[in-house]
DNA sequence: GTAATACTTCAAGTGTACTTGAGGTCAAGC
DNA sequence: GCTTGACCTCAAGTACACTTGAAGTATTAC
């Protein structure tokens, strides 16, 4: 007995609201989950699956690339190729991301190290240097 | 002469469209810039700023937590708490981002690397072990 | 049996962040 | 002087990612 979960739970867990569940259902970014009297109930795998399309949107991927990285191109010669360039195009994107995080990053906390009241003042010290 | 850039060129360099220049501008993220001729005159410093903006988009700020953070809070008792506390609350947000970017690259290479055809499959393979 | 609560669908509404289009101005080159 | 291209304003339109509301259904508690 695998104790599945209701919609309301993995909400729940997850961080999500009910309504973007669905959405990313409808959206084609989770699996259609089984039904008890009408009602979704999710194996905890579902959990996974949630957070790695929040680790994806982070890394501002749309909901469209998310599911084209998830499920890859529909069958056809060059899907894998294709799957493959644009996930290298992304960790491309991904690692560009990180390294503009981390400058923002150094701002605030230079910022908050010399008890500015605001960034433009900041900036104005640090860009005097 | 500090040679003045016209809005094309901030836009062309900045990697932004000059539409969205006169919307951060309208939106209190940019200063209203010298005229000559009734047309925009930009300093170079400008360049910094829309990257500073840039980086914190993509740390997940709107663009009224930038303008709050740019500015810091009309002048009254406890602004500068108040700039400081947001500054905080954020400085955990972007390392939170920075570390769920990390697991999203992490996730990207070893899709790479098994040479999957979408993550579906390569997920299959990771959470099996 | 009935009340409460969580769920269902579907259509329409919302917020953010721009973009686009209409109609006009300005400076440079021919 | 006229054309070209980049600029101007302002209002309206658009894309994305959900959220909300209406109207109804199912499960559990009493």
């Amino acid at each position: 007995m695998p104790a599945l979960l209701t919609i309301g739970e993995v909400a729940r867990r997850a961080g999500v609201r009910t309504s973007a569940i669905r959405y990313y259902e409808e959206a084609g970014l989770l699996p259609e989950p089984e039904r008890v009297g009408g009602k979704r109930r999710y194996e905890k795998e579902i959990l996974r699956r949630l957070a790695l399309i929040g680790g994806a949107k982070r890394a501002g991927f749309t909901l469209g690339e998310i599911r084209t990285l998830l499920h890859g191109f529909p069958a056809e010669t060059g899907a894998a190729k294709r799957w493959q360039a644009l996930a290298s195009k992304k960790l491309v994107e991904v690692n560009e991301a990180i390294a503009q995080l981390r400058e923002t990053r150094e701002l605030l906390e230079e910022a908050l190290r010399c008890e500015c009241v605001s960034l433009d003042e900041c900036a104005r010290l640090l860009y005097q240097a």
